[in-house]
DNA sequence: TCGCTTTGGTTGACACTTCAACCTTCCGTG
DNA sequence: CACGGAAGGTTGAAGTGTCAACCAAAGCGA
């Protein structure tokens, strides 16, 4: 933070720039995917994925917020736009008056179901087709340790409010 | 694409989850650490980045967008909020009636040299030093081959206009 | 030089995220 | 029970990104 930061080098920072790079890319690229090959965007393919491996294909909101790590207020949004594009339903929660069951439509989940071969095959194509096996273990194991590190920072939580 | 869809094995589900949260929750934490340790946000950040690389601290904008891959209508609305702040100033190029010339002004260059050191401690100390250089070398290799993979099949580019 | 296409850039409408404020309900404690 | 805080959710405003339309200048071939 002082004076005597230990800049990168230039081999460092050629490795800087190939994962900035890679984590700016690569969910716009997925987007686009998804956008051209379906009528779901991420997000919402996010969430549709999230309720689809539920009992029922029904979860409390928060526990879908918590599943994506989202804010309340952005999932909040984000389910009224889907409500009135008719993807998701919402009903009160019997036990806990606060709280809301959002639970997949059945044009939610044609369109989910529509979108996922050509999701599950982008991801297979471009993730798992181009490294070796030992490479896709090395890749998930210098990920965990980038996240652990910022955990241990505190940098992974969100300052406070949610 | 069609019913024969090679789904997840439950270790690549692993992997592909691993990966995705770090793709989501790595940008923004450093968003976090740069708004917190400094008034710039992160895309701000970028553009004062690589105009402190440039000869006079000046660029045209076209060679802006195009070094940070952006669009174009992207970059000109962040360069009027700068614009407002004073981060940056703009003045007409001499070679090209279309175009204008950026550049960083002390104010610019005020904030960025207050918001590197961060900035750098936080790649330092949450990308290279929880990583051997084996692994650093092993996630620069993955990362290229995966952006590669999506160069090929044409998932990097935008669709079309710019 | 004329006309056509490309390039550089701006703008406005719309989509999405964030932030703070707010309301209601739940829950623990005195 | 009462009350004070915490949890679940919504809302509106402001900030930011995308998309398509637009304009002016540049480049280029006939």
């Amino acid at each position: 933070m002082n004076s005597d930061t230990r800049w990168l080098s230039d081999h460092e920072q050629q490795l800087w720039r190939g994962l900035r790079e890679l984590i700016w890319g690569f969910e716009s690229a997925m987007d686009r995917q998804l956008q051209r090959d379906s009528e779901l965007s991420g997000v919402e393919y996010s969430v549709l994925a999230a309720l689809s491996e539920a009992e029922d294909a029904t979860m409390r909101a928060r526990d879908i917020a918590h599943a994506l790590d989202w804010e309340r207020s952005r999932l909040s949004h984000l389910l009224k736009r889907m409500e009135a594009r008719g993807l998701v339903a919402r009903t009160e929660c019997p036990t806990d008056a606060r709280g809301f069951n959002i639970s997949m439509t059945a044009a939610g989940r044609t369109a989910i179901e529509r979108a996922a071969p050509g999701h599950v095959s982008f991801v297979r194509e471009n993730v798992f087709d181009p490294l070796t096996p030992a490479e896709q273990e090395a890749l998930l194991s210098a990920a965990t340790k980038i996240q652990n590190s910022l955990r241990a920072a505190g940098w992974w939580e969100r300052a406070k409010g949610d």
